[in-house]
DNA sequence: GACCGAATGTAATATGGTATAACTTCCGGC
DNA sequence: GCCGGAAGTTATACCATATTACATTCGGTC
């Protein structure tokens, strides 16, 4: 836990691996405020190097909340993937989403940093993070455990993204907990997933009427 | 169009209506460049005043924010309420769906700064903001045109504005640009109005025939 | 094994934003 | 006409980003 050099405790002059550390230390910043929450000064401080040391290592804050970003998918894929492996009794859909709320509540910081601040929208595609961001699309797909119809997957795999992103960051802005319809996240979501299955083998259906 | 007072032009001393100005000014910014483009000694110097007279009128930026959301509510409400009230072959619900998406992304510096930053979250119930949230979904139940039965209703209105604020969030960070599905955003809205409106009606009638 | 360039760190500083304190001006009620 | 409060002002403290110029160390080469 020594908060110093990680591999060469040779000097003290430098620090060894600044640029993960950095990573790391803003990573846990955002997991307890936020994006807004992370200075660069502060992590320096934090680490016990200059303040201007992470610079050699990020052009601006910006690019190290990128870096930050794509770490964060990467533990947000993890989960989903993890989720949608083991065994239950609940559908493979169900168990996605009931883990994507729990993560966008649970670990809101990271949450937002992914989707909520201006990061996604200004690093084009053909970047890291645009991968990241479509694998766990990726695991939509697979959640959904339907055939290839046309492109019916890939509607409802959409729709169901978007309607869980949307409950997330309802739930997350305190606009669900009126309890407007008497029904709690967990349900909302579960209800979410019955639905888009109902919706999806409704259109293969007519879909292969059609055929 | 000129910067200065209002209604006093009395003298140079006083501005005349700051608050209000220093509102609109905001929302402006907010329009251009999104919340964090928000700056008060920007906006003090755009209107001519020295860099804390601001601070007579909001305590502090995050003040200041939270009365800009409340006007852009306003805004947002009214844009809504239209989209379902003029004539049109399509339903209302879709009429709502397409005017949502529209806003969502037309007027994204605004839309961000009522359901993407952390204003919200911090004004708990009760505040003119949470009450205009509300008023909103409100909206989104007059746009469903379904009779009351039980909750039904209720929950389905959640949904749909679950996913249409999740569908604009996505589309606004360039997840939905890769056109994964080969829909466009108003499809992928209409979609899911078609769909809210048929889940909704054979939850209706399921419960009906239970009864 | 000394040298040298690249990588990484430091100190010093410019810039710009938030926020407060203490003083000034003006409006409006009495 | 006086006087208190509302709404401005100047001056200032503080903090964060970012750049510049300088110092130290690493690693490969002769």
């Amino acid at each position: 836990m020594s908060p110093r050099p990680a591999r060469k405790p040779f000097n003290t002059y430098h620090h060894g691996d600044l640029r993960d550390a950095l990573v790391q230390a803003a990573l846990q910043q955002v997991e307890l405020g936020g994006p807004e929450a992370v200075s660069i000064s502060a992590l320096a401080k934090k680490l016990g190097v200059s303040q201007p040391a992470p610079y050699r290592h990020f052009a601006d804050r910006e690019t190290l909340l990128t870096a930050v970003t794509a770490e964060a998918f990467r533990q947000f894929s993890a989960t989903l993937r993890e989720s949608i492996g083991k065994p239950s009794t609940r559908s493979k859909l169900s168990r996605f989403a009931l883990a994507m709320l729990d993560f966008g509540l649970r670990r809101n910081g990271i949450y937002r940093l992914m989707f909520a601040s201006r990061t996604m929208a200004c690093a084009p595609k053909g970047t890291e993070l645009h991968a990241a961001a479509m694998e766990t699309f990726g695991l939509v797909l697979e959640a959904l455990e339907a055939p290839a119809v046309g492109l019916l997957r890939e509607r409802h795999a959409l729709k169901i993204w978007a309607a869980l992103h949307g409950v997330v960051m309802l739930a997350e802005q305190g606009l669900l907990t009126g309890q407007v319809a008497h029904i709690t996240r967990e349900e909302l979501v579960e209800d979410i997933a019955e639905q888009t299955k109902l919706s999806l083998s409704l259109a293969i259906k007519a879909a292969e009427k059609d055929r």
